[in-house]
DNA sequence: CGCCGGTTTGATACTAATCAAGTTAAGTGG
DNA sequence: CCACTTAACTTGATTAGTATCAAACCGGCG
């Protein structure tokens, strides 16, 4: 179950990244020491509660996030609200459009985050010294690049059963960063309409879809939110 | 129409992409001439039908290529043989996956195509010593990235109608790379099999889209592959 | 306790898929 | 040059899958 927690801003010191920078993983991991030491000076820790927006579609951006824990969702509407979920972001993302004066997508916290901030300036005058972050970073861009591609093939070739299978197989790989092993149990980080949204599915249909998958025994609903997956090859074969 | 010439290979000498380079586009842009000069030793344009594979999903990458001419399908597809294309490349794209051992996607000529071929080792070399040639390769990532989103909205939540519109709108705009402006006639660079598997459709109905869309007089179908566009903002309102 | 948002379940409608003929245009060989 | 073949496309009839509309259910909170 989703717990919502009171919002605390800037609830610690300017520490950088620890997170990232102890697996070595996310943008940090590029920089010296002495460059980690510059840039800490820049950065703040900062959580959000699920439900924040964190950066408008077509707006200016003002700051980059290194997501620490918790999950993003990016989404995309059109002009008569119909919206799409066009990518999560779970740590250690760098979540912000680099080298571009406005976001194309809207950023919302799905889950309680933890979020590294970084100004935009420090952060490209970052770039423009270090050859590897501006890999690291790229690297991340056609990461997401290829999920995106792989998302297309759900979106227009999947039936409705298999986009949830698939959405839940995906959770199941993503959500516990730390192991590289994929959770058996989790709690979801989207409700029932941001599926639909990320799958292009109404509710009811995502409703009905994981009703199927419980009465076929391949998942168990514990809470809404929380799903266990006694098997998750099972799980894989009905992605399609 | 789409005329089927024989197939030309290493029809020229070994010049360097004079296209990309006289309009200061495509990876080239970013080079020195002294660069440019070293990296012509390795390019060879060559010439190729449409329907042609040039990369296979999973297979390990040879080259990368400069698009000078046509247009490129990236496809996916599932075990069952379920197909989507998931992104398409009209000049002067770069196209091969950076900084990976084998391909994502399968990727095939839709049209006839002149390339410009780079060996992988040849250009990885270079983006080893050229921060700006990285540079410019990661903005083409980050701008199909852009593109990929654009679509998984037209994939998940556009009507056939909206999406059959969204193609064409799309193909108008992209398929005259010359000028800036998008054109009012045009060949469809895809056959209709392929517009429905871009379009997570059937060949069916795609063609009763485009029947529709005639009828309004949105579009007049000339030649089948042929298309001409009265009024472009007409045809942008059906995109939704 | 009763409200309220999020979710599930049910009945019906509608869009797009499937199955099946036809049509068109280009190529082939007599 | 013309009948024949073939591939790509269009059109029609029917069906299947998902959306829509509507009602009930559940859990948390004031």
């Amino acid at each position: 179950m989703q717990t919502v927690r009171k919002d605390i801003h800037n609830s610690d010191l300017p520490i950088l990244c620890q997170n990232c920078e102890a697996r070595h993983q996310g943008v940090c991991g590029a920089l010296t020491s002495e460059q980690l030491l510059r840039l800490s000076k820049h950065t703040r820790r900062v959580r959000r509660d699920a439900g924040q927006e964190l950066m408008a579609d077509a707006m200016p951006i003002a700051a980059y996030a290194n997501v620490l824990r918790g999950v993003i969702k990016l989404t995309k509407v059109l002009e008569d609200g119909r919206q799409q979920v066009v990518g999560l972001q779970f740590a250690p993302d760098l979540l912000g459009r680099p080298f571009a004066g406005e976001s194309r997508v809207s950023a919302e916290s799905a889950s309680d985050v933890d979020l590294c901030m970084i100004p935009k300036s420090a952060l490209e005058n970052l770039i423009k010294q270090s050859a590897p972050l501006e890999h690291r970073i790229m690297l991340q861009a056609l990461r997401e690049l290829d999920e995106a591609r792989d998302w297309m093939v759900t979106l227009g070739r999947k039936t409705a059963a298999e986009k949830v299978a698939s959405f839940l197989y995906l959770i199941a790989t993503h959500i516990n960063p730390e192991e590289g092993e994929a959770s058996t149990t989790f709690d979801l980080p989207l409700s029932r309409a941001d599926i639909a949204d990320f799958l292009g599915l109404t509710i009811e249909t995502v409703s009905r879809q994981m009703s199927k998958l419980k009465a076929e025994k391949i998942i168990e609903i514990v809470n809404y939110r929380h799903v266990t997956v006694p098997d998750l090859a099972q799980l894989r074969l009905r992605c399609g």
